[in-house]
DNA sequence: GGTATTTTGTAGTGAACGATACAAATAAAT
DNA sequence: ATTTATTTGTATCGTTCACTACAAAATACC
């Protein structure tokens, strides 16, 4: 609201762009996880000292919810454009593991999938931002199911979000993307026998 | 050698027993993860202070060693029994997702397999003592499937390994037998598959 | 009982962490 | 040119971590 540019940036100007640094936040926090960042390596990247870093994104928590929100908007999993209601929902679950498998394996130095791995960090508010997206990821996946085969919406639902953790662990352990993407083919056919089309 | 019942505890007796001390802290490991649990988290639960803790363990990173063990000999799956020549491949296997479920399911405190989500941690020498039995166990499937059907014997051995880190993770979220169980048996039929009877 | 040996309790080590106080430095607004 | 708002660099703060030095206490051996 008095955002405008009438009372902004009087003074030194910023020395980094907070979207650049966001996103070389978010390489660091994919390759390492949330705990094994510390505020020192980001500054150290970013070539900016703590108080500027408190100043644009006011803690190491914040500065990883505009991470995860900037990763939900590129690198996600685009559940949006997989989930069409005119493909089979058997065919639509499984290629949600395949670019799954296909996202994870995409950068060797990364590990898995940053929401995934960043709901198990040792930070109660990382870990609960990390835990909400999930649970709308998961939550829209049984919703699609639901809308035409209710009665195993649940299961089809866990099935997948299971599958993806464990593609993610195993992406982090090192697997590359053939093993990856074989795993996700086998349970993305798992999926037909309780989804005819 | 020359442990003989001659030269022992000569001086004050201890106040603990290092088995029943190792099941606590396996407890706690397992509940919160091996970065959660700190020396002093240890030392307050039984009762000791930290040079008692460390002259019978040497190391946090020891105590876990310690604690690995005690794991893979009363708790982890017991792939030599399920893995038995006799029964169909695809059977044993989907039975050991089975017997993972219940396990990773069976305590509502603890979170999934600990070793697996010992792979994760942050300190070196502790999650390459449990990638190290990760890794064993994977071969011991491997081995098994690769005897009877040696051309899918990597596909399925990924698969089932990436299936128990999933089953890790979620019961780690919160979720209980039921949907585990569900999960586990649907990823269990995907193996008939590729493993005929 | 005296002595040797080991464990105990207290206290504290240095390092790393997330987060700040404070004043010099800088550039826009007047 | 002066003022004013903001960022910068430096130097921490307080806490927690894994780990240890040291001396008092307690027991087995002689």
């Amino acid at each position: 609201m008095n955002d405008t540019n009438k009372s902004r940036s009087r003074g030194r100007p910023r020395r980094f762009d907070p979207d650049a640094a966001v996103a070389t936040a978010q390489k660091l926090f994919h390759a390492r996880g949330y705990d094994a960042v510390s505020v020192a390596d980001v500054t150290d990247a970013l070539g900016i000292n703590p108080p500027s870093f408190y100043a644009a994104f006011g803690s190491k928590a914040g500065l990883y919810r505009r991470v995860l929100d900037h990763w939900t908007a590129t690198e996600a999993v685009p559940l949006g454009d997989i989930l069409r209601p005119d493909v089979p929902v058997a065919d639509a679950l499984a290629a949600v593991l395949e670019d799954a498998a296909r996202r994870y394996a995409s950068d060797p130095a990364a590990g898995g999938c940053l929401v995934l791995e960043g709901t198990r960090c040792n930070d109660d508010g990382a870990r609960a931002a990390a835990h909400r997206l999930n649970r709308d990821a998961e939550a829209f996946i049984r919703d699609y199911v639901a809308a035409r085969h209710p009665e195993v919406a649940d299961e089809a639902a866990d099935f997948v979000s299971m599958t993806m953790s464990g593609l993610s662990a195993k992406a982090r352990g090192g697997y590359g993307l053939p093993r990856l993407l074989a795993s996700a083919r086998l349970a993305g056919g798992a999926l037909a026998r309780i989804l005819p089309a």
